[in-house]
RNA sequence: CGCGGGAUGGAGCAGUCUGGUAGCUCGUCGGGCUCAUAACCCGAAGGUCAUAGGUUCAAAUCCUAUUCCCGCAA
């Protein structure tokens, strides 16, 4: 099967590996977005999937719209893929792109489609504190995320599991879905589902205010919302005027103090009162350091019992 | 050359401005107290102060260069 793969950031990068690699496919092309995503001093770092495409002498396709880039859609069409991949791509495709592959584009959401269709199913999935999620097939329409359904494959949201921890075994089970959906559509044995429409909600984009920490929220929505936004867009509460992110926290009932007051501190972390209930931070990074363990940072910075996090 | 913070025993930090004995909170090890302990008491080990030069009678501290880590902004 000739496809070409679409996709962006590292989650997709073991769905290509998997192509690459698989003799039952030639992956004639990536397309990817432009690296111009910049570091400290403003230097360029390529993405990890285009260096891989180059590794292995694959094309790479970085267009700005790819909707509007007629140079490129021509290209395409003239490679005849069977399929057409796409995986957190980033981009809206237009209906002649839809077009060109034999057997139409496939894309992979990390939902159970109709639920969370948009931009941050993963997060949003954490945050709202849903005790399942999941990754659907699909093959892609023109309205966001509506087209049929190919196969599904659902995943345990651990109470505790952060969004990059999730992030990781979507990564890891991606492949399989998808050449399980490809080789369906192929020989014809599956056929795609139409989506229930009236059932479909869609995510929000995560806005910068939301980074800073709310201690008046209740602890287990705070404890989502902190897991949910690990790393990516990491929280953070202020101290003595310096920023201090959370990294790592667990959701307690007892409750000691008042609103965003320490009420305990000790090797496993430093307990601060919510709304209701309380939070236990067990690993932070304060501004201009690594990654520590939360005791260790009361023990340099001299915290006391009864201070407040802003 | 986008802006900024940082590197000091095993961990997290102070000390740097104003050069003069390596300090704090923990951890580790040994001992004590205790029915017992993650608690308490006593003691010990452990650091070429990121690297390389320079200034000085004397540098963690001042000057110059380099490396590594991180936050913000895009």
């Amino acid at each position: 099967m000739k496809i070409i793969f679409a996709g962006t950031p590292d989650i997709a990068l073991k769905s290509f590996k998997y192509f690459i690699d698989s003799p039952k496919y030639d992956v004639l092309a990536l397309i990817t977005q432009k690296a111009k995503q910049q570091n400290r001093g403003n230097k360029i770092v390529e993405r990890n999937i285009t260096k891989m495409a180059k590794e292995n002498n694959i094309t790479v396709f970085e267009p700005d719209k790819i909707s509007k880039d007629i140079e490129i859609i021509e290209k395409l069409k003239d490679l005849k893929p069977d399929f057409i991949i796409t995986f957190a791509f980033g981009q809206i495709l237009s209906q002649e792109i839809i077009d060109i592959p034999k057997f139409g584009i496939i894309n992979l959401h990390a939902s159970l489609l109709p639920k969370y269709r948009g931009a941050n199913p993963i997060s949003q999935a954490i945050m709202d504190g849903c005790k399942y999620s999941g990754i659907t097939t699909m093959k892609t329409a023109l309205e966001l995320d509506a087209g049929d359904i190919c196969l599904q494959e659902k995943i345990e949201i651990t109470p505790n599991m952060n969004v990059i921890e999730l992030m990781e075994i979507i990564s890891e089970i991606s492949p399989k879905l998808l050449d399980r959906t490809l080789e369906g559509l192929y020989n014809s044995s599956i056929e795609p589902i139409k989506q229930d429409n009236t059932q479909a909600t869609f995510t929000k984009k995560i806005k910068k205010e939301q980074k800073q920490i709310d201690w008046s929220m209740d602890a287990y929505d705070l404890h989502n919302k902190i897991r949910a936004m690990y790393k990516i867009n990491t929280n953070h509460t202020t101290f003595n005027n310096k920023l201090i992110q959370i990294l790592k926290t667990e959701p307690l009932d007892i409750k000691n103090g008042q609103i965003g007051q320490i009420t305990d501190i000790n090797k496993d972390g430093i307990t601060v009162s919510c709304k209701q209930g309380s939070i236990k931070i067990t690993i932070v990074k304060p501004e201009g350091k690594g990654e520590i363990k939360a005791f260790d940072w009361a023990n340099g910075a001299r915290i006391t019992k009864g201070a407040f996090f802003q």
